[in-house]
DNA sequence: GATGAATGAGACTTCATTCAT
DNA sequence: GATGAATGAAGTCTCATTCAT
């Protein structure tokens, strides 16, 4: 006890990040974000994220007003992080498939919390409201309107064939989650390296012999 | 009891000339399709069903032991009419992508239908056992494999560029979907020309400028 | 079986009153009635209602809709059995107080009942909407609107002295609930006769000395 | 133990002049009295009394057990000034209706708290136990016995018929009830004037014709 | 002593499944 | 065999009470 003391001076910052002040909002929203993942909205039960979070289940409803809010809470987080790793990837001195392979590569190093994002905005139909769809589907939006900016500024700089930039995006986040997260439902899982290369071959040169 | 047997073959007859006795098991199936598809499998529930059938709800139990087994027998029917479908519109004398554009033209006029198998093979996460999940993921596998055998064979006469059939395959259907299922949830619905064009379009020739 | 055919003629509408056809909705509204009139609206619970009614707590809501809607249905019978009763015993050709006690005896044969009624009109806190609330002060009214009209007359008839029609009914059901049921929360219960007996000595000639 | 009473002296009046240190239970009193007289008692929470009082929800447990003791010192606080007033108000030389009439003008100054005490003496369901039961009956006890003592002397006096006292008492309480507090339920509400004159009118008289 | 974050028992309600008719 | 009334496990949410700070 009393030696602790000693070297505490300097830790103090990071005992406090090791464990003692636990903070109990992360630890549902890790929670949350876990069981979202694996089970779905419906499928998830507050009962379930406040033993996973090793909470009290009235814990829980002090930080979020209810399973949606709570629910809400995921997808934004999830939403601005997608946004902040993929600004931070572009070099606007790079090619656009060089980028694009840079910010998947980012983006798959988050690949478990980005797998939730995919699939939970699969599932619309079990929630609701419109709001929490609308909610939903604002995430796909913004990441398929960032990529189409890339897209167009690509197709000025010619470095690819003229197309429509909105769908052009849509259909590269599509192949993105196929080959990242649905392929390895069935498949042995692919590396980063492996899923920006077939993405490449695929959307760059197509399958016309040459 | 007895004498209740007398009068009823008349009426038996009759009844059964009014109303052809309708084939139960067809009404279930057809109805749990119906909302399986519309709502997802938590949403839609037994009553629901049994509503749309027009029988009563203990019917649904003499055909199917549960829930779960219902829905599985919604998903076979998919895989082996998806099969037929596809089987039937190959030609071995047309070129790969022609072949392609048919069977999804094919495809695409049961549209409805195979949304509904699509959006269940994402839904899997709200089916707890294994089984259950092992019985979705055939369907997909039998399809993106009747696929791969037409990639290897089109590969084999040189109408594409050597790549692996079975992902191959599996970014096709993949593609298919975002473009026939998931692109009108947030956009204008494609014509089913367009759908096929689009493929061709991102699939054959790719996005490098020529 | 068969057997049971050859008396069954006789008794079958005797047997469904006798027992065996459980009528469910019956044992739910009776349950419920005690319940509520034992421990006011939010202390009843839906399970309590159910055991007590000895059904399952399902086989609740397939009556009523929620626990505000069976409330509802039991202050419906009340309003209406009330009423039934003050108008089979009125008779024109008898003297106002005279009427009053007969119908406040007959009242009485159904006590228990009333004092749910009585108890429940004094807990309008206890439930949310405006329209509950409404619904039970709808019942005061519509009894003491009754008497009002009783007393208009007796006026005439020229039975009483003048007094505001609507205020003397008011304070005439208030007397009536307490002696009828509030006084025996603390006291000896008062037979039917007492109760006429009081009313009529306090009402009719008041504590002024001969 | 000792040593802080050295201290304290200094340090209490300080204290008090700065933040005057309020009467936390005080404070707490006064909000739970009022949330009971607007909600009831189940629709009281102690986060909402916590709320109202300005202080921390634990607080309120430093100096009541539980709820149902809160309720309890509510109640008793009640019964004391009642008899309070009432002995203010009384005057032997006074005829018994005037001497009535003035202590009712006093209670009906108090209207609002008394509304409480009255609302939660009939609320008494609410509450579980049987010793809170008991706890609440003796407010109405005290007042009508303090009455029914009133009411003896006056018949002694030869001011009023004789009749049972107690009951007598009771009668009054519950009408004065009537006319103060339920009336305006569902009516105007009535001037202190009014319900004075309207208890004396019907207590005293009668209704008979002249 | 004061505080309020944390807790979990318990309330209402839904729905897959059973079983008497 | 067909039916649907009946059931109770399980889900969401509230709130009295505790306890570490």
């Amino acid at each position: 006890m009393t030696e602790s003391v000693f070297w505490s001076i300097g830790q103090t910052c990071q005992s406090k990040g090791v464990l003692p002040i636990i903070d109990r909002r992360k630890q549902i929203i890790d929670a949350a974000a876990k069981s979202f993942s694996m089970f779905g909205y419906k499928a998830t039960t507050m009962d379930g994220v406040a033993k996973i979070a090793n909470v009290g289940k009235g814990t829980i409803y002090t930080f979020f007003t209810n399973k949606e809010e709570l629910f809400q809470e995921i997808m934004n987080r999830m939403i601005s992080e997608m946004k902040r790793i993929a600004e931070e990837a572009i070099d606007p001195g790079r090619l656009f498939f060089d980028n694009l392979s840079v910010v998947l590569e980012h983006l798959l190093d988050f690949q478990e919390e980005h797998e939730l994002a995919l699939k939970l905005s699969q599932e619309m139909r079990e929630i609701g409201t419109p709001m929490a769809l609308e909610g939903l589907q604002q995430m796909e939006r913004a990441v398929v309107g960032y990529i189409a900016g890339q897209v167009t500024q690509a197709i000025k700089k010619g470095e690819i064939k003229p197309c429509e930039p909105e769908m052009t995006a849509f259909i590269m986040l599509k192949m993105y989650m196929a080959l990242a997260v649905e392929w390895k439902k069935t498949h042995q899982p692919l590396e980063k390296r492996q899923v920006a290369g077939y993405l490449r071959f695929y959307m760059e040169q197509g399958l016309a012999p040459v």
